[in-house]
DNA sequence: ATGCCTTACGTTATACGTAATTATT
DNA sequence: AATAATTACGTATAACGTAAGGCAT
């Protein structure tokens, strides 16, 4: 049978158009080059050079074949590629989240049940994640709400509330006893970390003529909470995370989409392997 | 790099279940079988199988190598049979012809011509030979006619014409001298040999009641052309080529249709190659 | 007990590199 | 002279089969 390597050597000869240029490159010698083309074209029963006494050329069976070595060749690569992708994706538990709180207790959680498992996890919009967790892409997702799929397993756990941060010198300041609306705001520049998820489009909506000032690095952003008088806003986990700003208050908001409950989604098939996890999540308060 | 033999290894294992019974199958030892698999797992840096101590089976990763394997083998299968298959063209000269005569002296002027090459020659019908002679089916094609291709060279040689022959006892064969019309024989039963190709399609159209009486083999046709009473034909080029039969009457034929030139026909661009063979073709008279 | 897979071991075959040969520019 | 391909030859690697061992049904 054909040997892949052949294809190989035949692949470069194109590429290099002389069997010595080819052999270099190939990290073989020129001899052992001839005759693997030499073998190849007994395996096959078919001349494919022309030779003279030292020039060799693809003849037209020979450009034929090379045309077949490359797509073997790239089918090949795509077998190891797509094998190893499936392994990969065969260890690795992915979750989704609407929001970043869930993934700072479930990434460990699940690191300590599944030990041996990568894990890993990311942000997205809601459609994003349903697809996603159909598709295989992830097999735990967190949303806001109950997807009402009869394929899909859904279990309620923690609750998360936002809560704007102010600086106490801030107009608003005063608030943090009352709690206010999110609307009372638009308008102001705010202060946001990227990557939030769901509560970007709160914000959107509620503050549709808010300025936002997105800042992708966790430390400049704590930077600026420090030293600006820009509001800004924690939730009840990130500030059991990251801990409380000493000096800023926590004003409580009084819209119903400031708080949400963590649904956390996977397929029912996949549920067995994934009991350990849902069992230690914490229950609905 | 993976080898194909491993691919193979793997489609038998998949088709046969155990190792065991795919070494069998392989015909290579069942230690040999197994090593092969450990190696394919090894290059790809993957698991294929479910191992138990005594028990193998493909896992996920290994069925989705199973499935690219068929591929890839399946496309190495195509590599050779199409390389050989262009080799052979390339080694063949095929002659397409519209009536059976062309090729009693084409075939073997071919043969003299270009030694080493092989000469097929098959009867077909006018559509198929030009689609065949552009597909590159056919080097060289005879037709009754120029088809007016501008990327064709064209070269008009001799002329076939058409006779019917009788018994001397038939009432036509007074006919013998002062020719007559194909159309007075409609209804008639009459002899006919296989493979004539374009004058089938002049009985057919001249003599549409008539019923044919069709032989595949050339004895059994000659037999009964000489021993019944059945109205057959012959041409200028048959009786030279195979002879005139003694106790038969040679009828001329008035249409206009039973005369053809032959037109020997090739792609421009293989003309050069073919220069030979049309220079020895003789004249129109 | 039989079937099935793996590991160990000695052998063989095949693929390689070096060196020599021939031909071309 | 320099470049390029093939042939010849000795060697080393890697693939095989046999034999042995362990584990399930």
């Amino acid at each position: 049978m054909v040997d892949i390597t052949q294809l190989q050597h035949l692949a470069a000869f194109h590429k290099y158009g002389t069997l010595s240029q080819a052999a270099e490159a190939l990290h073989i010698s020129q001899p052992a080059l001839s005759r693997s083309m030499q073998k190849l074209e007994e395996e096959l029963q078919v001349s494919l050079f022309d030779r003279q006494k030292n020039k060799i050329r693809l003849n037209h069976n020979g450009q034929l074949a090379v045309d077949h070595a490359r797509r073997i060749l790239e089918s090949v690569q795509d077998m190891a590629e797509q094998v190893q992708a499936a392994d990969r994706r065969s260890r690795t538990i992915s979750l989704g989240s609407c929001v970043p709180a869930p993934t700072w207790t479930a990434v460990p959680a699940l690191s300590n049940l599944y030990p041996g498992m990568t894990i890993s996890s990311e942000i997205q919009e809601m459609p994003r994640l349903l697809e996603g967790l159909r598709s295989g892409l992830y097999q735990i997702i967190v949303l806001p709400c109950d997807p009402g799929d009869n394929e899909l397993y859904c279990q309620v756990s923690d609750r998360e509330t936002l809560f704007l941060t102010l600086p106490p010198g801030h107009p608003f300041a005063k608030k943090a006893e009352t709690g206010m609306y999110l609307e009372e705001l638009d308008g102001e520049t705010v202060l946001l970390f990227s990557t939030i998820g769901f509560w970007h489009s709160i914000h959107v909506k509620l503050m549709p003529h808010s300025r936002f000032l997105i800042q992708h690095d966790r430390a400049t952003f704590n930077e600026l909470v420090n030293t600006t008088m820009l509001p800004s806003f924690m939730t009840n986990k990130s500030i059991r995370y990251f801990g409380k700003k000493n000096n800023r208050v926590l004003v409580p908001l009084l819209n119903p989409e400031t708080s949400i409950d963590f649904h956390y989604i996977c397929k029912k098939s996949k549920y067995p392997k994934l009991k350990a996890f849902f069992e230690q999540l914490p229950g609905k308060e």
